[in-house]
RNA sequence: ACAGUUAAUCGGUCUAUCGCUGAGGGCCUCGGAAGAAAAACAUGCGUGUUUUAAUCCCGCUCUUUGAGGAAAGUCCGGGCAGCACAGAGCACCAUAGCGGUUAACGGCCGUCAGGCAGUAAUGUUUGGUCCCUGCUACAGAGACGAGGUCGCGUUCGGCAACCCCAAAAGGGAAAAACGGAAACGCGUUAGGUGAAACGAGCACACGAUGGGCUGCAAUUCCAAGUAAACCGGCGUUUGAGCGUUGCUCGCGUGAGUCGGAGGGUAGGAAGCGUUAGAUUAAUGAUAGACGCCCGGAAGGGUACAGAACCCGGCUUAUAGAUUAACUGUUUUU
């Protein structure tokens, strides 16, 4: 099912954190792409977990800010079925990914939607 | 009909497919977590094992709920929370004709007077007081001190005569008329200048009234973690520091306190129960149709803007639409 509930989602200060510190970054324009791989096995499953972000020195609007995130986490939606992928040794790959959007403009939602199914494939691919 | 003024209201709708927040119901142990109680077995007891399995969370499914007129700026007022609450003075901030309204307000309503804009409807702005302090351009002899004219008084000149004492030398006491390019005080007012000539006006001045301080990152609870020692300053009745929330006095308290270096934590819940209630933060995405505006058509446009403890206001941003009252111009009767 292509859904986004709540425990898919990146909180918390810390790990936020240790993501921004620790993760390999990329760009794919509009987004500049942070992640990191987390290995898991079957008895106790990880979720992957998105963080989604818009920054205010770009956007001083919250209308706007509020609108691109939603695009962002509705094309992640949408296409988070890329990162799924089998595996033959019993082990998960997971990741915590952050988006920010880094273009001064609004792009319109094709856009966000294309650089989204870049950037997972390339996760994906690793 | 056109143009305008004021007040009020609205500020997209529908369908399909996916998806999110909160609430409620149902389903499944043949998915995960937790596991009261009962029964059986083992046992001397403690206890252990097995079975049944209420209930709860996730899950699945159904129903339902979900941004604004400004949610914004954080400018006022109030609730709420914490700290404080003998007193006096100073400072600071706010208010401003009059009446009403309100939980309260610096808001709102009505109304009076003056200025400004407008043909008008109307809009906008000002409105305590002059005791103290300060300011009032240019012109003018002089601008808030006073000065000119005239009169009076005092000082000064006149001034040591007369008078008294004394043998004398000398000493004491002491006017008045009068005088002026003199000084001071009191009164007096003419003309000219000027917005204003002693009358005043104004605010930076003064008086009145009000204001304890900090704010939901308040505050409370749980969890986690702890640190004592060291170095330096000031102190222990000759009173440090703290409180009195900007300062001073006063009052209260009474042995620590401030800085350095170093170390620890920074998760969760309540606050926030609200016909929204999140907490890296829901209220959406895509496609199509319909409205509305511009345009001959193709086509284009459809604003400002996103709750974060809650209310009452103010201010600012807003494509466009509607209604009511009023004003002006033109036409017709």
């Amino acid at each position: 099912m292509k859904t986004f509930p709540k425990h898919s989602r990146l909180c918390g200060q810390e790990r936020i954190a240790a993501l921004y510190k620790n993760g390999k970054r990329f760009t794919a324009w509009p987004l500049r792409v942070t992640y990191q791989t987390l290995i898991s096995n079957e008895a106790s499953p990880l979720d992957t977990q998105v963080l989604v972000w818009a920054p205010k020195s770009l956007f001083k609007r919250a209308v706007k800010r509020n609108h691109l995130r939603r695009l962002m986490r509705e094309a992640y939606r949408l296409h988070q079925d890329i990162l799924i992928h089998p595996t033959d040794d019993g082990l998960r790959y997971n990741y915590m990914i952050a988006f920010n959007y880094m273009d001064k403009e609004e792009q319109p939602y094709a856009v966000i939607e294309k650089a989204i199914c870049k950037a997972l494939k390339k996760i994906a691919e690793k």
